[in-house]
DNA sequence: CTGTTAGCGCTTTCAG
DNA sequence: CTGAAAGCGCTAACAG
């Protein structure tokens, strides 16, 4: 592989010279210009990408701190990371993918960090500009800049479209407990019902258990609550969950949305339109959320200012599964 | 961020020491050896992976080129992508993933590609260990390291299983004209009708155009040929086209599998247990595709022997869409 | 077994 | 406007 050293021999100029001419960095007589991208060009020459980040120490590449130690992503979190690569392949970024394995002896000198999927635990990241994909929690939000869905609002939003048409017992079931996501949620459904008191309504919550598949879990769960509640309107974390509720639907021929009537708060699977009758659900917009948190960190990097919170309005997509 | 120097000197040992306690390079003493870890605990330090990088020419990170400029991924990439990610972080391997934009005014050094869906008009590869996800095309196939599912092989095994229950005429709606794997999807679905002349039925075949979403592609495509054939059997791409079929089929009033029998060659939404009946499909093991691939890949790079083609084989899953 | 030193390829100050 | 040279942090002979 052709380096700096053999173009300038060639266009018989320095090593700065050719530095210069490939960087703009300087102005260069056109002749000169010319003679270097010439020789450059002959002997196909490409800057060596190392070399120069450590002569630079700005390397072009974004991480993406995954939360497993596999590194396999979630629907939403590929369809977020979509969203991303968009804006990064616009700008001129690499995009890392960083398995979350505890090892780290290297140290790899990003420029900028997305770090997924907040819990209730995390600790502050210190030396990398970074940002989060969701709300960190209370210990680091302070110092921290996110991008988040409006997801205790949309709950009230969702809560005010529900409530006048609950008979008599709503199940919320949530995200994992420790994700500071199911907190907020869980926050806009109470809320909801405490400021709507004239809807005199039994309430149910609870938290998804990872270990069972989403829809076993939706399923089973539905089964035990079922005997001793009068369920009539579920609220589902995803559409995975939601194919659990209707096959309960289907074994104990309950009809869909006049018995029970369900919507997801995520359509991860992009499923809705798959389900009798379509399944209702919140557009989380993740592509959109992808395209901000990676702006937003883009212009971190480079000093611009930027807000600390950036909100991205889901949407409400009513379709069949929702009682009138 | 301490270096290499600062550890030295409060080790009271040189670089080149500690270089090789951090890599097991040498034999160091026992004594030494703690004292260079401990004083690099004391500054936190963490070795530089450019430097390393320039100084080895190893970089620990494998390329996914993506056929997409803006770099997004469909399904089906994404699962593959898992795989690959999980054999990565086993073996201390970056990801990178790398859109496909034309600009390449740098050399960034990584160790090793995977090319993602090859087309008929694909170019030689240089200079880079890599490995293709999918058959490449003849021009490079003699040369070319892929893995890839047995697209032709299942396709036959497809249509044995088809055939007998194929009353007049069966539509393929095949993935789009310039991938290689349509080519050798079609290929499979002529040798099973040439070898099975005894069952006297009509084809039909048509290619995927970019452009109309698959599911509404699917839609239009059979209204179109639905006038003039009596087809009672058809083979989709995926399950987004199956959900046109299952719109059409609704639309018309058809029953599922009596009337209309249908299979999709991949499932790439994961959403055969959301149809009514549930869909049939062939099962292309996505996430074994990426860890083969990886696998492989990484054998290659440290120049271990590898096969030239290595594959995955599906797996045709019978569900409630499928005439008996 | 440990230390010296010459690179890896590029950027960037500083003289000219 | 151009070039010489120091340095980015690390590795790997080689000498001791």
């Amino acid at each position: 592989m052709a380096n700096i050293n053999d173009v300038a021999k060639l266009a018989g100029v320095s090593k700065s010279t050719v530095s210069h001419v490939f960087n703009n960095t300087k102005y260069t007589s056109e002749e000169v210009t010319q003679r270097v991208l010439e020789a450059a060009e002959k002997i196909n020459y490409k800057s060596n990408y190392y070399a120069k980040t450590l002569a630079t120490n700005k390397s072009q590449v974004i991480g993406i701190q995954l939360d497993s130690p596999t590194g396999s992503m979630n629907m939403f979190q590929q369809k977020v990371t979509n969203g991303i690569l968009k804006v990064c392949s616009d700008e001129g970024y690499y995009l890392l993918l960083m398995p979350n394995t505890a090892k780290e002896k290297e140290y790899f000198p990003i420029d900028g960090l997305i770090q997924m999927n907040p819990t209730l635990t995390d600790l502050e990241i210190v030396d990398t500009p970074h940002i989060w994909l969701g709300r960190p929690n209370y210990f680091i939000i302070e110092t921290s800049y996110f991008v988040d869905n409006d997801n205790e609002k949309v709950m009230e939003r969702l809560m005010d479209l529900l409530l006048p048409n609950i008979k008599e017992c709503v199940l919320f079931m949530n995200a994992p407990e420790d994700m500071t996501v199911s907190r907020d949620r869980e926050q806009g459904f109470s809320k909801a019902i405490i400021n709507n008191k004239e809807f005199d309504i039994q309430t149910l919550h609870v938290n998804y258990q990872r270990g069972l598949s989403p829809a076993t879990f939706a399923y089973e769960t539905l089964s035990e609550l079922w005997k001793e509640n009068n369920i009539d309107t579920i609220i589902v974390d995803n559409d995975f969950m939601a194919q659990g509720v209707y096959k309960f639907a289907m074994d104990n021929q309950l009809s869909i949305p006049e018995e029970l009537s369900i919507i997801a708060v995520s359509e991860s699977l992009e499923s809705s339109e798959f389900f009798t009758p379509p399944l209702s659900y919140v557009d989380l917009k993740e592509e959109e959320l992808g395209e901000k948190i990676a702006a937003n960190l883009i212009k971190k990097i480079n000093n611009q200012d930027i807000s600390k919170r950036e909100i991205v309005k889901s949407e409400i997509k009513i379709k069949g599964s929702l009682r009138e």
